[in-house]
RNA sequence: GGCCCCGUCAUCUAACGGUUAGGAUACGGCCCUUUCAAGGCCGCGAUACGGGUUCGAAUCCCGUCGGGGUCACCA
């Protein structure tokens, strides 16, 4: 029924891997897989001044992160190769020269002498002048051969524009948006080949995707407006131009093209955030669309299995945070214990030695938008933590294996990134507390009663046996006749015994704690805080 | 400003031209509870506006308004 597509995502290596081209590289890989085709990766790098000489990796390295990754692509950096190759574009330069020139002699092209000077003063007129037409005026399309030919012999520098039809409503097509027509001469001619011998991205795309047997350009609405562009190189080529799907943009809170200064873009930092890379494939894949039945929590599989790219919703939908940091959450939650510790593990080594990326920011340079801005600092404090406490989690882990695991279910549930771990994993490898006398006195508390409840407890405790099976059971029982001899709360009862166990009022469950603790050192820490208290 | 695209709760979204316009996040309340969570229940909350077409419009058409994208030898 399906013919199987093959598609790209085809990034420029100009900086941090984006999360637009993770979006992207979902919708396009789920058309391949849903069709048996294939999705290919190409690096656009044909802009020399923004190259990045580490982002080819970063872009591999994220994509394998979200499990994207691609079936044809560039080699190196565990790159799958391909027959279409090579899929770097500054190695394909050869290919981009030939077909600028075909389109001169074929006349649909024309070598434009014109310097950046003339071209900035021409703009600043139009615009001076509040032209409708802002863009190139066509000078060079009158030059004669032999003026061609004297330039060409005196070296002047020149790049090569494709002739746009001026006479003629140019006729476009996008499988969402249906017929899209711009008028020809409200177009200017576009630059093909640039002065220093590489393509613009309109030559390189086309092609490109003719030449690795592109069916469908699944891209970013951003590229709607050069649309007639391209459908205009395919006609001059003569060749059939692909099924053209222009994705929704993802936003900002205030709705304009997500951006780096209002929202994090690198992929990066969502990993660095402790995001479970399927729970942002997850996330991406309620971006623009929707299973049915109202599911959405689901496995690329399940993704697949509902995938139809015609269902897109073409609506600009914002990307909440917000919602991300539950679904992450969920995600968390649903790990094993075991796997749920083997992430932590290997996100408290990507924490190492990065305290100084980690340092707090100025307060003019925090986001503005509030759960942004609590988010971000929080979980620098948060990675700063992790990465102290890394080589001791870690030396552990490797000594004992099951050192971590009895704390999983302790913290599963509090947390919504892997980064928030910081907020519980301390208290079991230090009891070096901070502590203050305050501390040990919560609402309905007393100073008095606070040293009383530490010492009502430790009694318990010291004849408790902690290997007993039932010994949970049993401590709860006993903590809770013990506050209603003392006609306490448990609550109040219970506030200054987590202090001193834990170190802070907020904890993991206190008795389940003691119990991972052992006895020897809950008891030892009972005795550290009602010495401090003196 | 020109051109182009888009408009369902604050946000992500559902709804063969016929539903009390559904779900989720967030927010508020209650329950559970040994802190914090997690969980359960309840609540708040939308078809931008105005005209058509139709027995019937969130859905089709036109206009208005609003938002966005783009106007490079960047992609």
């Amino acid at each position: 029924m399906t013919t199987p597509a093959r598609v790209r995502v085809a990034p420029s290596p100009t900086g941090d891997p984006h999360v637009g081209t993770a979006y992207m590289a979902l919708f396009n890989k789920a058309m391949a897989d849903t069709t048996g085709g294939a999705f290919i990766l190409r690096i656009e790098d044909t802009d020399r001044t923004r190259y990045v000489a580490d982002s080819e990796r970063q872009i591999f390295d994220a994509l394998a992160w979200l499990g994207l990754n691609p079936d044809e692509g560039p080699q190196g950096h565990g790159g799958p190769g391909g027959p279409c190759g090579p899929y770097r574009q500054s190695e394909r330069l050869p290919m981009y020269k030939q077909a600028a020139e075909d389109l001169i002699a074929k006349g649909k092209a024309y070598r434009c002498f014109c310097a950046g000077d003339r071209l900035d003063t021409l703009r600043k007129i139009q615009q001076a002048e509040k032209s409708k037409f802002i863009g190139y005026d066509g000078l060079c399309r009158g030059l004669k051969a032999e003026e061609v030919a004297a330039n060409l012999a005196a070296g002047k520098p020149h790049v090569v524009r494709l002739k746009l039809r001026q006479d003629a409503e140019i006729q476009t097509t996008d499988l969402f948006r249906g017929q899209i027509s711009f008028i020809g001469a409200e177009q200017q001619d576009p630059v093909l080949l640039k002065t220093d011998g590489y393509p613009t991205y309109h030559l390189a795309m086309a092609v490109d995707d003719h030449a690795m047997g592109i069916t469908h350009v699944i891209r970013a609405e951003e590229w709607i407006p050069s649309l007639p562009i391209h459908f205009e190189l395919y006609r001059a080529f003569g060749w059939d131009a692909p099924v053209f799907a222009h994705m929704p943009l993802l936003r900002n809170k205030d709705k304009s093209k997500i951006s780096k200064r209002k929202n994090p873009t690198s992929l990066l930092w969502y990993r660095d955030a402790g995001f479970l890379p399927e729970a942002l494939k997850n996330f991406l894949g309620l971006m623009g669309f929707s299973l049915p039945n109202d599911q959405e929590i689901f496995s690329y599989a399940e993704f697949l299995q509902n995938f139809d790219l015609r269902k897109v919703n073409i609506g600009g939908p914002i990307f909440d945070l917000q919602k991300l940091h539950w679904l992450n959450g969920e995600y968390i939650r649903r790990l094993d214990d075991r796997e749920l510790e083997k992430r932590l593990v290997q996100h408290c080594r990507l924490m190492i030695g990065r305290e100084a990326e980690f340092a707090d920011l100025p307060e003019d340079q925090l986001p503005q938008e509030t759960f942004l801005k609590d988010f971000e600092q929080k979980r620098r404090r948060q990675s700063r933590v992790l990465g102290a406490l890394a080589a001791e989690i870690m030396t552990s882990y490797e000594v004992n294996p099951n050192l971590l695991l009895p704390i999983i279910p302790l913290i599963k549930e509090r947390l919504h990134t892997l980064v928030e771990a910081a907020d519980y994993l301390p208290m079991f490898f230090t009891r070096d507390f901070a502590y203050t006398r305050e501390a040990f006195v919560p609402k309905k508390q007393t100073p008095e009663g606070a040293v009383a409840a530490l010492r009502e407890v430790r009694a318990i405790l010291a004849d408790a046996d902690f290997n007993n099976p039932g010994v949970k059971e049993s401590l709860d029982a006993a903590f809770r006749a013990k506050s209603e001899a003392l006609g306490q709360k448990i609550g109040p009862f219970l506030g200054p015994v987590r202090v001193a166990i834990t170190g802070a009022s907020v904890s993991p469950p206190l008795v389940e704690s003691m119990l991972v603790l052992g006895k020897q050192e809950t008891l030892a820490r009972l005795d550290n805080a009602l010495k401090f208290l003196g």
